[in-house]
DNA sequence: CTGAAAGCGCTAACAT
DNA sequence: ATGTTAGCGCTTTCAG
């Protein structure tokens, strides 16, 4: 593998020229700059990356920890953050956290060893001390999708507050009142906004949410189906579910259909996110969509930006996506 | 951040010394070493693997390059490489190609200049010379899921004819002889491969598959919702088909299913790679199971084995599912 | 068992 | 406009 060495020694400059050329940091004659081009091309020269860093203590590297690579969700929303820091120059270093905080940790810490520029999480759980291990480091690091309540940390989410709101609101308009909601795991701060939103909205409607109709869910697939049958068991009498994500609603509607129960005839389902499959699935599932392409944009900008004008906490508006698994009741 | 001269300073032995205790690559005395760890702890002393990538010419880091990280199929295989990697202790730096060529070999440079250890490519297309490049930078690579037809270049994948044999097989055993494949892009051997498999199987049977009843998909969702409205449309006559993937064949079970098309009272449908969602949909897609797990950890295990030890190519035996979308005519 | 010194490939003053 | 030099933080001979 050729160096900036023999390019410099084919070309006859320094390689302090070469380096110049090569990152256009000051101006070189017309004619040098042709010749070191030339011996560029000649020896199929690449720009070795680590010592670059080494020098400028900066990986281009931006690290992605998320707890599930294969949730349709997160899948996405990495999708999403690699196109945008690829556009920067930036590429992604991805590792599975497995919700697992020991886990987690470990990868900070060899992230952090790697000179990245910055670290996006997705949805650490409220247990984990990402945070604070990544604001003493003093790396860039930005909360996706969850935050810790009440923290100084910097995060782009979506108001998940409202989107229990407009969720309760259009499950009211269409008329229902034995309602139950499925929300996430309950350490993170994601489902209990979204619960408090709900519930409130109830309220306000003198539709009391039954402690007994609130069940407690983990964000997966399978986790609907399991409760899905639950409810079938035991609480025959609920004509509307919200799910906190989709995978869950879907999961539920799976298990319902299963069942030869109709949708939204015997049961409406709601869910939330907006994934790929939410316009797919039959029927196509009302939902609340996060704007998770923005939110994508908006990390990463935040990320690589100098620090003079980077935000730090940012809630941008989720928004209701009405499809056919909601009836009227 | 504490560098390793700040460690050997406190430490009061030479950086040599802390690089042994480090790496155990040296016998250290017990209390020398105890001090240098002592030293660390103190410092919080993180090496830096950028400086340690420049020496050793490598930076722990394997390259995947895939067409679609939010591809249900794709997202699947960055998982487990991801976590076969990383067992192994290296991370994975994720990049989407978009089916690009000239995207891919952009990135292709740049992992190199990065030291990667070895490239992971997806799907990549026929046309790309993915491959050419790699084998001529001398950097370890393996194609996944994908190989060059009659090429010298390393792969792990499915057999495609085998799993098109087996599609065919099952479906002749219940009785189907209108039948119809929706295949991949014609670019990609997979597609080409999988129906020669599923064809020949069928002219041994003395069935025919009229060329007509041969439709070109690109392995998404969306296309499998537009070829099943132009079955509908045009191909009342089949009872069964083989969707070269699972997102293809759920998309079209969607269009059916919309259409009150019964799966499977009224047609048949079968599914390639045995993705999370096959198992969910209702009806349950049966389908030709692709062992993703074991070629994601074949294919990191091949790449960072020694020259000595590794293979070149690798084809593993899919596996029939069955489930409930396929009935007997 | 330990230290000194060279150097990986690059950038960034500082000269000229 | 270009060259010289001094490192970035680490590993790795080579001595001792």
């Amino acid at each position: 593998m050729a160096s900036i060495n023999d390019v410099a020694r084919l070309a006859g400059v320094s390689k302090a020229t070469v380096s110049r050329v090569l990152n256009r940091t000051a101006p070189v004659h017309k004619q040098t700059e042709k010749r070191v081009n030339k011996a560029i091309r000649l020896l199929q020269y690449k720009p070795n990356l680590l010592a670059k860093g080494l020098k400028q203590k900066s990986g281009r590297l931006i690290g992605l920890l998320v707890p599930d690579i294969n949730h349709p969700t997160y899948s996405l929303i990495v999708k999403h953050v690699e196109s945008y820091a690829r556009a920067a120059g930036f590429h992604l270093v991805l590792a599975n956290t497995g919700n697992n905080p020991d886990e987690e940790a470990r990868l900070i810490d060899n992230l952090l060893c790697r000179n990245v520029d910055g670290i996006i999480f997705l949805r650490v759980s409220n247990k984990s001390l990402a945070a604070e291990r990544m604001a003493q480091s003093g790396v860039p690091f930005v909360l996706i999708d969850r935050a810790y309540e009440h923290s100084p940390f910097p995060f782009v989410m979506s108001d998940n507050y409202m989107a229990g709101v407009l969720a309760a609101r259009y499950l009211i308009s269409k008329g229902h009142h034995k309602i139950a909601c499925v929300t996430g795991p309950p350490d993170i701060s994601a489902s209990i906004q979204r619960l408090a939103g709900f519930q409130d909205t109830l309220k306000q409607n003198d539709i009391a949410l039954d402690p007994d109709h609130v069940l407690e869910g983990d964000f997966s697939f399978e986790c609907g189906r399991r409760i899905a049958r639950d409810i079938l068991d035991t609480l025959p009498e609920i004509s509307a579910i919200w799910a906190q994500n989709d995978p869950m609603a879907i999961g539920m509607m799976h298990t319902f259909l299963k069942n030869r129960i109709r949708i939204p005839g015997d049961i409406s389902i709601m869910g939330m996110d907006d994934i790929e499959l939410a316009a797919l699935f039959v029927p196509g599932l009302t939902t609340v969509r996060q704007p998770f392409e923005k939110m994508c944009e908006l990390a990463v900008q935040n990320l690589i930006s100098s620090d003079s004008d980077r935000f730090s906490q940012l809630l941008l508006m989720p928004e209701l996506v009405e499809r056919d698994s909601v009836g009227t009741c």
